[in-house]
Parts: structure tokens; C-alpha cells; sequence
DNA sequence: TTATACTTGACTAAAGAGATCATATTCATA
DNA sequence: TATGAATATGATCTCTTTAGTCAAGTATAA
């Protein structure tokens, strides 16, 4: 599973709409490209994506913005990773089905539920409490 | 971990090689190709990979072909995907370094670890061991 | 009415994957 | 010593994906 861009961008988004979801207000699509350097009219690609999921809300006008629609806690990066669309680890060449084919088939499947475990235990909810608890701080020092 | 073509058809080669490696006489491309149809010319391009790594040696002229020049308990299919090349589970972006992009990053570090591990663990010799116990056949039934 | 902010659809540049081809070079064998 | 089988090497090509841009339109608060 490789992490594009556009997924990193998608759980950046997701996760700021997360923790300031208790603001009342929307974000405006500008705070977070400003806060996390994503590129603007890029962010707004990813967003309507979010929202065509029903993950996000959108309010138009002035002092617009988007606003979380689901509960943090049933969300996973795996699942934000997937609907966005990364690749599988894994192969997609067919060639001929010979045993040796069948033996990798079976360990690129295991290498790729390994990571998707991973990733399916990192709840949107979870990660905004390690935020909170300023358990990021350790990997700028 | 994405798993390119180019490093399935590699470790195919690689465990053919292995599988037949007490026959004394090389393999040549061609058997390869028939056998698990893997485009030629670019079964060529992949054992100069191999070769330049020191992990296959080739025979030319008539009755040439390749042979495996090193144990295969010491190879992993880890080894020949970063060898041949594949991209890993995580991201390039850099973006600014902000608590939510420090946290994000330590998932797609554990999640590469995951699958790294599996495979890892997939030596050819233990494969080989697999196929000729004909465990492959439950994947084709 | 005006500034702000989202909506929508089309568009482009760069990189990588997956080959393919032509032309050498080497060596066993007849 | 020809000859054919087999690898060696470098150049080239196409297709898809990724990342990012642009322009014109619409809605809303103040």
C-alpha cells in the first residue's frame, strides 16, 4: 500500500476537521492549506472526494468552510487510504497460474493484510487524542 | 510496498532458478518465459539486475542460460524487492512538519514495518520447500 | 452590493511502469 | 572453422498515474 499525496493530504484534512470539530464554525478550506502547506486548489480536489463519501459537510459563502460529518471514532486511516485510493501491496500481473505464482500471490497477500491491520487500528478519534496529548512532539526535536 | 511486476517476474526467476539449481546445467531465458510468461525481453532486463547484484551467474553462447550463485536460505523476497526496486509503504510528501504530519508519519512507518516483516521472513529456500511439498496446489483448485 | 468561500470541469506536466527492438558478443558443436 | 543458440547492451517507446493548475460559476453573510 502506497501512500499518495493525495491520501497523506486526505488524512492531514480529516484530522484537522477532527479536532476542531467542536468549534462550531467550519474551517475554511485556506486555514489548512496555510497550517499544513497543502497546495490549495490540490486540498479542494480531496475535499470534494470527503464529501462525495458523506465524510465531510460543505458550507458555501462567506465564512464557509467544511466541517466533519462523521463520528472520528468509526473512521480508520485504512479506510480513508482506500476510499481515496492507494494502491495495494500486492500484485496485479496475471501471467501463467504455476505454483511459484501461487506461493507469491499468497505472501504479497499476507504482507498487505499485515500493513492494512496497521492502519485499520489508527481510528481518526485515537490519533486526534495522541495529538492532544502533544505525543507528536517527539518526532520534531 | 507496492509489488511491481518487475519484482514478481524477478522473484519467479529467482525461485525457478533455485528450484532447479542441482541440475548442473543453466537455465536458459527461454524456459523461464514459456514457463510462467513473463514477456522475454524483459525477463533479460531483470536477470542483469540479478546478475549485477551478484545473486545469479549467466552462461552465454550455446547451451547457456542463468544459475542461482548464491544460498537461497539467504535470500528473502524483501530483498529482491528493494534490490529490483519497489516503492515503499508510506510518503514522500514533506510539507511542513506539523504535529498532525509527525503523527501521520509513524503510521505509515509502522505499516511499512508490518509488511517489511512478512516478507522478510519468505526466504526462497523456505518457498521452494512449499512448492515441492506441493502446498502451491490449494491456490488453483 | 460586495467580499468571501465553495463548486465544477477541464487541463497539463512529470515520472514511472512495462515493455520492445536492433545489434553486438560468446561459445558448443558439427 | 562455420554456424546457430544463447546472452549482453543500449536506446527507445507507449501508457497510466500522480500531482497540481486554471478559469468561470454559485452561494451566503455582512
Amino acid at each position: 500500500m502506497v501512500i499518495s499525496a493525495r491520501v497523506h493530504y486526505a488524512c492531514v484534512a480529516m484530522l484537522e476537521l477532527a479536532i476542531r470539530s467542536d468549534e462550531g464554525s467550519p474551517v475554511a478550506i485556506r486555514e489548512i492549506t496555510d497550517r499544513h502547506g497543502v497546495p490549495g486548489p490540490f486540498l479542494v480536489q480531496i475535499l470534494r472526494s470527503l464529501r462525495g463519501l458523506g465524510w465531510v459537510q460543505s458550507v458555501r459563502g462567506s465564512q464557509g468552510g467544511y466541517r466533519l460529518s462523521v463520528d472520528p471514532a468509526t473512521i480508520s486511516l485504512l479506510d480513508i487510504a482506500e476510499a481515496i485510493g492507494s494502491q495495494e501491496v500486492g500484485c496485479r500481473t496475471e501471467g501463467k497460474r504455476t505454483p511459484i505464482a501461487g506461493i507469491l500471490q499468497a505472501q504479497w497477500d499476507d504482507a498487505a493484510d499485515a500493513s492494512r491491520q496497521v492502519l485499520g487500528q489508527a481510528t481518526l478519534s485515537g490519533l486526534v487524542e495522541r495529538a492532544q496529548q502533544g505525543d507528536a512532539s517527539m518526532f520534531y526535536i
